[in-house]
DNA sequence: TAGTTTAGTTCGTGTCGCGAACTTACGTTT
DNA sequence: AAACGTAAGTTCGCGACACGAACTAAACTA
């Protein structure tokens, strides 16, 4: 337990930060953080609903609704699947892929720059360690598995 | 520009880590996460409804109807300010202050478990570097202070 | 005293995500 | 082949959340 008793609320004072930065990034980009992240899970391949559902941590219900507006707003479709009738893929519309791509360019040039006042090494170090916390998953864009409950 | 381009996101999964661990540990306490957030500010000192919606983010009728869900679950109270009639002042009830402890502990104890994976002198230099990142403000429990755009 | 700013509230709207109940299709079993 | 259990999505009703616009009331200013 090398842990300050304060270390689990600076964690959470870091997500915050990060929350705000890309809120207003996806804000720019007039999406939701919920569709900017169904989006960048779609727009270089399709995907099902249960797999987004897992992806991204949301129930039957959620991902519905979640592919429903996202629909209405023309950025991704629903499609239907090969070997399954029951199932539906999704997968972004064009319109959808430009404005996923454009997100996670600003979302790249943007973001780190709440690391700004860290000295160039530190930063270098920074870059290193999230990048080992958040798993070897350096897959593409972004992730969401993380054991539920303990 | 050190970063690599996948950086930015590589924020987001991890923002994405500590939010849905924290968003776990609010449910085991019966709290969201916005319910929690305002319980933390206010459960060792009064606040007036501007600063909150300063330190939260939030526009007034956000933090107005944050402070009725939470004072409906009596967990917080309005109370009168002293100089200003038409302030008001946000505190914990005893049942607040109490859930509001508990979590922060809570949060003190479980959220860490995300470098646990780290060997224990990397978890000591994430450490410093979240700590260094977040802003010297250690004060007490969480600020939500980010200069909103770019 | 009149006019302006500030603190909070209310109202209407939209996003988000859950549980429960349902429909349709798949797979297996008998 | 008919019947069952299971899996994929949807719909419905609910509550939390947070915004802009419009409002009230108190404080400040001229």
């Amino acid at each position: 337990m090398t842990e300050g008793p304060g270390f689990g609320n600076t964690l959470v004072c870091l997500s915050v930060l990060i929350q705000r930065r890309y809120l207003q990034i996806c804000a720019d980009h007039d999406l939701t953080t919920a569709q900017a992240q169904l989006l960048c899970l779609v727009k270089d391949q399709p995907r099902g609903m249960s797999e987004l559902g897992h992806l991204l941590s949301l129930a039957k219900p959620g991902m519905s609704g979640l592919v429903d507006r996202t629909e209405r707003r023309g950025l991704v479709r629903r499609g239907a699947s090969e070997h399954d009738r029951r199932a539906c893929t999704v997968s972004s519309t064009p319109l959808g892929k430009e404005i996923g791509d454009a997100l996670y360019a600003d979302v790249a040039a943007r973001l780190p720059g709440i690391v700004d006042h860290l000295s160039p090494a530190d930063r270098q170090l920074f870059q290193e360690l999230v990048t080992a916390v958040t798993g070897e998953t350096v897959s593409g864009p972004c992730r969401g598995d993380d054991a539920p409950a303990r």
